[in-house]
DNA sequence: TCAATTCTTGACTCGTTCGTCCAGAACGCT
DNA sequence: AGCGTTCTGGACGAACGAGTCAAGAATTGA
C-alpha cells in the first residue's frame, strides 16, 4: 500500500536514549540523533513528532525498563527474599561505581533537569519511583515472613529507607565517590536493617 | 582614578544562582541573567568572563555555603551531638518537602547536568560531598563518645550511610515524594542507627 | 577643568539548532 | 505497468543565544 519504514523504531529509541543520557535534554541536538541513527530529520520528525515528544518516549521506555529489571531482581520465593534484597543493593552500588562516566541513571538525570518544568516527566518519574518502592516493600515483607527482618517494623517505611539509600548511592556516585565507599554504604545499610530478636 | 562598578557582585551572583538553579545550566540564557540583574551584557562579561566561568563562580559559592550551613548545624558539644544529627536529618527532609518547585539542591542538579563533561564542576562537587561526610563523621563520633550511638561501628561508615540517605531524600523529593514519606525516611534512618547495648 | 581610566549599554555578528518542506524513492494493489 | 500512499533525505527558514565592540558616561587625580 505504501512505502514501509526502513528503520527499526526500537533501535532509534535506543540510540536517542544514549544521546539524551550522556548529554542531557537541552544539550542534545536533534541533528546529533539524526546523524547517530542515520536517519534524515524528516523521518525523525515524521516518526516521533519533535524533540520533546521523542524525549518523553525515551524517558517512558527507560522508566519502564528500570522497573522491569528491578522487578526481575526482586520477585521470587520468600525463602530467597533477603538474598535478593542484598544482591540488589550491592548490584546498584557496583553498577554505580562501574559507571565511570558518571552518567548516573537517566531517571534521576531527566527528573533533575526537567521535572520542575515538564509535568509529563515529573509524573512519569513519580510513578516509576512509586513502583520501585512497591517492589522493595513486597520483598521486605517477604523477608519478614521468612524471619530475616524484624516483623515489628513497617515494611513500607523500611522500603522507603532502602529506596532513599539506593538513590543516594547513585547521587554520591555521580559526585565521584569511590567503589569502596559505595559498596560500604550498601553493606552498612543492609547491616542496620532490624533483625528479629535471636 | 576610574569609574567604579555600579552593581554589587554579591547580588549579581545571587540572581545568577537563582536562574541557574531553576533552569539548569544549558537552559539559562545570559540575556536572562542580564535582564534579571539589570546589567548590560558587556558588564556581565566584563566582570565574570563568560557563561561557564559565571556558573563556576555560582557553583563554588553554593557548595561553600551549603558546607558552611551544615557545619553550623552539626558542630558543637558532644552532649548535644545526637540532637544536632537528628535535627539536621529532619531539617533536610522538611526543606526538601517544602521545595514545592522540586528544584532540589543546586549541588545535585549541577553535578547531574555537568559533572560528566565539566571537570571543574565534578571536582568541586566531590570536594563538597567529602566535606559533608567529614562533618557527619565528626558528629557521629561525638554521638558515640556520648553513648548515643553504638561505639563498635565505624563512624565513617555510618556517616556515609547517613549522607546517602540525605542525598536520597532529596532525589525522592525531586521525584515528587510527599512530605510524610520524606519525614518518615528521616525517622526510620535515625531509628535504625545502632544504639549501645542498654 | 582636563586627562586618564574603567565601567556601561545595547546593537551587532556569527554560529547553532529546531522544525518545515518538497522532490523523489519505495512499496502494494489493481 | 500505473497509481496512490507513505517514507526519505537534506536543503532551507527563522529564531535564538553566546560573545564582541565602540561610543559614551562616571569617577579620581593633577
Amino acid at each position: 500500500m505504501a512505502r514501509p519504514k526502513k528503520f527499526d523504531e526500537r533501535q532509534v529509541l535506543d540510540t536517542a536514549r544514549e544521546r539524551f543520557w550522556s548529554g542531557g535534554y537541552a544539550a542534545t541536538r536533534m541533528d546529533d540523533i539524526a546523524e547517530a541513527t542515520g536517519l534524515g530529520k524528516g523521518s525523525l520528525y515524521g516518526a516521533f513528532g519533535g524533540k520533546q515528544e521523542l524525549f518523553h518516549r525515551v524517558f517512558d521506555d527507560y522508566c519502564g525498563s528500570v522497573v522491569d529489571a528491578v522487578g526481575r531482581q526482586l520477585r521470587g520465593d520468600d525463602a530467597d527474599a533477603y538474598a535478593r534484597l542484598s544482591a540488589h543493593v550491592y548490584a546498584v552500588a557496583a553498577a554505580t561505581a562501574a559507571d565511570t562516566a558518571h552518567r548516573g541513571c537517566l531517571l534521576a538525570k531527566g527528573a533533575a533537569e526537567l521535572a520542575e518544568h515538564d509535568q509529563t516527566v515529573a509524573e512519569r518519574a513519580r510513578a516509576a519511583i512509586e513502583a520501585l518502592q512497591a517492589l522493595l516493600e513486597d520483598d521486605i515483607a517477604a523477608c519478614q515472613r521468612n524471619g530475616d527482618i524484624a516483623a515489628d517494623t513497617d515494611p513500607g517505611k523500611l522500603a522507603a529507607l532502602v529506596l532513599a539509600v539506593l538513590r543516594g548511592i547513585e547521587a554520591l556516585g555521580k559526585a565521584g565517590a569511590s567503589e569502596e565507599t559505595l559498596t560500604g554504604i550498601a553493606g552498612t545499610a543492609l547491616a542496620v536493617l532490624p533483625r528479629p530478636a535471636h
